[in-house]
DNA sequence: CAAATAGTGTCTTTTAGACATTATTAA
DNA sequence: TTAATAATGTCTAAAAGACACTATTTG
């Protein structure tokens, strides 16, 4: 077992810190057809959770989720989407603080009655990712750091698979009706590829002929004049997001239901 | 100007509750084709607020929303739906809490560097109600307590308008999916009540024949052997919600797009 | 019979969904 | 030439949207 630094970190720097509440981000990522999330097992359990972290009194909720995500993957600008909170009394159950066990490990005496030992809301995101994207998936504080498949999720702390779940549900109303890929496909890539994108994302499987005919309609990406050679077989068609058109259904939504 | 309740439930009660986390209500009432927003007034402004208050250690967030729900409008059972969360360090801004101001009111004497002057993340629900059901509208701490035209709004406190604009925006999608009205109409009910119901939330007008096709394919309503005489006119039928669609309707969803 | 509102049907366009064959590549 | 994968079009059914006349009531 490694240094319970959440426990230390807590007691020494909860000055900066609101409170009661925190951020979680549900992180996927995609990788050869298949969506996994990162998750983080802490110092306590041999159970997991999803990447999460305080809010400083300076910054907003948005951007404590970016920090933290950036913490975490080493990226920038990753496009967060908040999906929901989640409280009850219960989430404190696995936090593993007692009294007794932080004065073990830091010396401190922490009356029983402190804010630390109640329950903390969590303010929930999502983001997607290219799974080879990230460098640095292991945080500083915790034991280990790791991609799982969402459906092979391992045991989790608190309500975490809970969370996923809504983060899974909330991101598949998104792509209903928002592009996505982006950060998710190379800049030129095949319709097999993003068919496939879609397929995962969404647990099944989509007709060709109708995918295509769809994704199509929406001019969100245009077809290049160049193929990619890989294998004994018909080299299929470069395309690329259109940028513009791409912003604009950001903005505006674009419907793109399957 | 009234006794400043909020500061002196602040320190007197604080120990009950979560620190830097609240839950906001904007509670939606109709009547007669107007949808308007139940707004209070605390004791230290000429602005408003949507109706909120503090998440107790023993509740859930849903719990304390319910809770506080109930406080305004003497309603229990009320659907309320979590559509967001907000904070950022403006929304300190606004609060009127100062050391200063507090000692002055109430003689305590907080620190400035008290968790009660760092900012607070707004867990926020809608709900909708009928404006007439609601019998005491005036919380016990707030100065005053009104109906507002979702469209006039007074001065807002915070981002409180912001706050009254998403969750808009929230009900105006969740009811292209899922049944809405029987909190809001009389048990039984005309075609022109429903339809005027969804032009005012939806804010535009729908095509009345358009309207019936849609609603009727849902079975959410059924037809009775009644009629209502309201005036020199053809008098129109009486429909009521069949509870049994409906609820599954709550579960699994209903397209009414318009 | 006039004024007011309720009630209803048809046509057109668009979208969704099912479905199978031909094209290209390189071993 | 064969195995592998890419590319593409048509038909049908369902849904959305535009649009206008007839029915009933009572002063």
């Amino acid at each position: 077992m490694t240094i319970p630094a959440d426990a230390t970190r807590f007691v020494e720097y909860s000055d900066q810190f609101l409170k009661n509440v925190a951020v979680d981000n549900v992180i996927f990522g995609y990788h050869e057809k298949e969506l996994k999330v990162l998750l983080q097992q802490p110092y306590t359990l041999d159970k997991w959770t999803v990447t999460g972290g305080y809010i400083k009194k300076t910054e907003s909720i948005e951007q404590a989720a970016s920090r933290i995500a950036f913490d975490r993957t080493g990226l920038k600008d990753l496009y967060l989407k908040q999906f929901g909170s989640f409280g009850n009394p219960q989430r404190v159950i696995d936090k593993g603080f007692t009294p007794q066990r932080i004065k073990e490990i830091t010396g401190f005496e922490i009356p029983s009655t402190s804010w630390i030992f109640d329950y903390f809301v969590s303010v929930s995101f999502y983001t997607l990712t290219e799974f080879s994207k990230v460098e640095s998936t292991k945080g500083e504080l915790e034991a280990d750091s790791k991609w799982w498949p969402v459906s092979e999720l391992p045991p989790m702390m608190f309500d975490h698979e809970h969370i996923i779940n809504e983060a899974l549900s909330a991101l598949r109303v998104h792509i209903a009706h928002f592009p996505i890929g982006y950060e998710l496909l190379p800049e030129k890539f095949t319709l097999p590829e993003i068919h496939s994108l879609y397929e995962t994302i969404l647990g099944k499987s989509l007709d060709d002929r109708n995918f295509t005919k769809k994704l199509l309609l929406t001019k969100i990406v245009s077809k290049l004049d160049e193929t990619r050679k890989i294998g004994r077989h018909r080299s299929p068609f470069l395309y690329q997001f259109d940028k513009e058109k791409y912003e604009e259904g950001l903005k505006s939504g674009v419907a793109l239901v399957f």
